[in-house]
DNA sequence: GAATTCTACTAGAGCGCTCTAGTCGTGTCA
DNA sequence: TGACACGACTAGAGCGCTCTAGTAGAATTC
């Protein structure tokens, strides 16, 4: 038509499948440049059997997120897939979130850091493929890619220990992604190293405003209080620390910090901050061959019954926010 | 069909248009929900003459793209528009953004500190209603929302020529989104407020590394240095105040530090960051604004030619970065 | 009580692609 | 020389909606 040609021949040389002449192809291309004309991506999913899209939800604003998503866009790209992001904030659920990208007929989802319950991520899953990442969940043909939180947690402990810490507290993250197994990873690290000692666990959450709680609370215990604190991220320890020291309180002087991520600022607030990081390139590159192996293998054996988990060891990253305790 | 009734009832019933009976209309919903049904997205864009989807450009782990991100968000939803995010990444160039969305047929653009050289931008807001967030760009056709950056600056020289510091270096931005109006905001209001005085530059840029890296001039700088220091943003000057404090210098007694943004973090590291506030709530309602705006009015008088530009005071918010110079 | 208006629907074309099932001209081989 | 294969292309149905035009029946009007 434009260039002289069918509809089809257009169509055959955008898909760059065999089927046309060398000659043909040039033509069609120069044609579309002249007219600025590209496929239209909303007829083009629709005419096909597959829509070659996958749905990513995340959390606007969390730093690691922005790493995963780097690390996704570069996996997609190389997979043949597409990435549809979906943003969760504080005005946009993720319910909201994922029903954009199902009526979008994504192919597969990749929730970060989920806040689903177990079962709502199971009925998902029935539906279409689902990798969970950040959060460990326990439901049928759900692929979960996470760090080993547990792991990370005891590393953190038997730093604090070997500094000589004997009572460290743990900001927990209460019902966030990953915290149980921190939580869990922490006790035993705990009971292992410091036997006979109670465990400290202080509310504490993702934000900064969390640790800025939680460092209220830890300057009501009663001295002597633990001397170092393990939290559940690394905002979360950064708003711990800026309470802390607005009280006179020094850090690591007089009180040891980590956190956990590894997020880009961390080595550069403060005294540079000990944390455990995470690594978003493994993470991201494992998520999408999980959810890609699914959807390209027969549709057989690919039928929700062999649900998998992939677990990145994490590794700690000591800065100047810890030290021996005492003065 | 399947609740009886015919394909274009239960588009009716889907697009909440009258025509269709309060019992239809219940019908039709059970029915949906029994099946689990959805309109489809893709042909639903494809079947109306507007696709009433809005494209957004942003980079991927930027802090204050996030809550721009969130604001819009908002913004969107009760315009009755329909966001499709696209993200910049170090492997994903802002080309390949803009191309993604274009494809995608989104009725207008909106570019968060976009790079585009001005030609591009023009050549672009050719075809497509575009608003560039946070960069100020002549380009014919191209709306502009941005943060008054030359006012933002003004104020922290301002603050600190009235906390007494005599010399003042500006960490640079380069070429980034704003850069250019807030260099040009600190040369003027260093050559009124402090006659006489040399202007000493620094190259910055938007990072953490980048502020790390004009820490390094600094501390190489022929003593006395200026004592204060304005940085291009938050990262910039968080990176600079974690060099020169390993270097030994403290902050603010020895040099004060000004960011630019507010982003989150601002408030918690180190003593506090005195900064410049950008509203991303007035500025993502203003950016959306503009751009419905264009797209709902009559094609006639809507044609590129009154192009405009939306200006938001920000405001200096002062921490604990910056104190009188001097022992 | 026929004409008119309204409400509640349905038929069917169209959106811009993909993809199957062709057609047409050439080269290959027995 | 006829049968066959092959490469290069085209026709046209189909994807799942939207939306215009149209119909059937009930309510209103004169």
């Amino acid at each position: 038509m434009r260039a002289g040609v069918s509809r089809a021949l257009v169509s055959i040389v955008f898909r760059g499948v065999p089927g046309a002449s060398e000659a043909a192809r040039e033509r069609v291309l120069a044609a579309a440049r002249d007219l600025d004309y590209r496929p239209d991506t909303r007829a083009r999913r629709l005419g096909r059997s597959r829509t070659g899209t996958l749905g990513v939800v995340f959390s606007v604003g969390h730093a690691f997120h922005g790493d995963l998503l780097e690390s996704l866009y570069e996996e997609a790209e190389s997979a043949g897939y597409e990435l549809v992001l979906s943003g969760v904030t504080r005005s946009r659920p993720e319910d909201q979130a994922v029903e954009t990208l199902l009526a979008e007929r994504c192919e597969g989802l990749l929730l970060l850091g989920s806040d689903f319950p177990r079962a709502r991520l199971g009925a998902l899953a029935e539906r279409v493929p689902v990798v969970s990442v950040l959060r460990p969940v326990k439901a049928p043909g759900v692929d979960v890619v996470r760090t080993d939180d547990a792991h990370g947690m005891r590393q953190v402990v038997e730093h604090l220990v070997g500094l000589g810490h004997k009572g460290i507290a743990l900001l927990d993250g209460g019902r966030a992604a990953g915290a149980a197994q921190r939580r869990q990873g922490f006790r035993a690290a705990a009971r292992r190293l410091l036997p006979g000692r109670d465990e400290v666990l202080i509310p504490g959450g993702l934000t900064e405003e969390d640790g800025a709680q939680a460092a209220e609370a830890w300057l009501d215990l009663a001295r002597p209080a633990p001397s170092a604190v393990a939290a559940f991220n690394d905002p979360c320890a950064l708003g711990f620390i800026d309470v802390v020291r607005q009280a006179g309180v020094r850090v690591p002087q007089d009180v040891s910090v980590v956190g956990f991520d590894d997020v880009r600022q961390a080595g550069y607030a403060h005294v540079g901050l000990t944390t455990v990081r995470q690594e978003a390139r493994q993470l991201g590159a494992a998520a999408l061959r999980r959810l890609t192996a699914r959807l390209d293998a027969d549709e057989v054996d690919a039928d929700g019954s062999d649900m998998g988990e992939v677990v990145i060891a994490p590794a700690l990253v000591v800065r100047g926010s810890t030290a021996a305790p005492g003065r």
